[in-house]
DNA sequence: TCCTAAATAGTAATGAATATCAGATAGTAA
DNA sequence: TTACTATCTGATATTCATTACTATTTAGGA
């Protein structure tokens, strides 16, 4: 399952999913169709709502199931990971994280060329702003030496806890 | 309940407390106390393990009920937000994300000074980079306009849906 | 000390996200 | 085309983080 990268036109999707080794079902292309077409960052659920007007049968487990394999392909990407739960930061003062995401762990990180960043106009008139934050993800050193390929079915395994 | 933004230093957490409101139980100083020992980010889960050794019948629900409280204090911050689902994003081109506090709905944004950001040797060190983000929180204008303090327990009411 | 709203403990409920498994399907080879 | 087989799907059950409920206790002011 190589890690493929390409922003697929739905037009090539199915030769991307057979070339990644996975069938390329009615299913899987018509979530891709569902989310690709849409700018709303929907959820399993609004997808589920979406595809089902096209395929009545399609059940939410399935849209799951093939949200998460996209993901795992990175054919797309998620706003906060699978089994992620809430964590909490007493650190008020600006700074950003590094997120493993594999092992959940996060690590605080500073750097001048970040705290110099300022909040874009198009931000300001988007609404009031609370906080901003740089979020760096990939996986730490420890994970990245275990089996290299995530052959998990979810992104984050949450046994490994913090402290 | 005005939002008093300053990073307490245990000592005068009471005292914040009471400015806002709310009264300064054992319970409230001892589960900031552990949260602000940790550099981890903990969940609410380990939190609770810590407070437990101190006040042993805790309840794990008032140990959630004060993160939250903390949380719309501005006392503390959370990785990701409350009732905040899994949503997916098509866009692999580099972009950053808005996400209203309120209503959980996310918008794109793109800037030039943000694309120009370098992934910091510190970052390199730490393991593999998959991607780099930056996230801007805050209130939508729409939510913005709607009663000014953020009543609810939680930060996201989830019924308004995406679509 | 007394009083009362607010907070807690204990427990039940919720709901997003996963797992299981029997039956269906895609893709291949003949 | 047909048969074959690993992979997928749909339906359902389950898990587990998170939230709600309620009787009881407590903080903090009178």
């Amino acid at each position: 399952m190589p890690p493929l990268k390409l922003p697929p036109d739905s037009l090539d999707l199915a030769q991307i999913l057979k070339a990644s080794g996975v069938k390329a079902t009615v299913q899987r292309l018509e979530i891709y169709r569902e989310l690709s077409g849409s700018m709303q960052h929907p959820d399993a659920e609004a997808i589920y709502r979406g595809v089902r007007r096209r395929i009545p049968t399609v059940s939410l487990d399935t849209v799951y199931r093939t949200l998460l394999l996209f993901l795992k392909l990175g054919l797309v990407s998620s706003l906060r990971l699978p089994h992620e739960r809430i964590r909490f930061d007493p650190n008020l003062t600006p700074h950003h994280h590094l997120v493993c995401t594999r092992c959940g762990r996060v690590q605080d990180f500073t750097h001048p060329d970040f705290d110099a960043l300022k909040v874009p106009e198009a931000a300001q008139s988007w609404g009031v702003i609370e906080k901003m934050q740089v979020e760096i993800r990939g996986q730490c050193e420890r994970c990245a030496r275990q089996t290299k390929p995530g052959r998990s079915r979810s992104l984050i395994q949450t046994k490994e806890e913090p402290k």
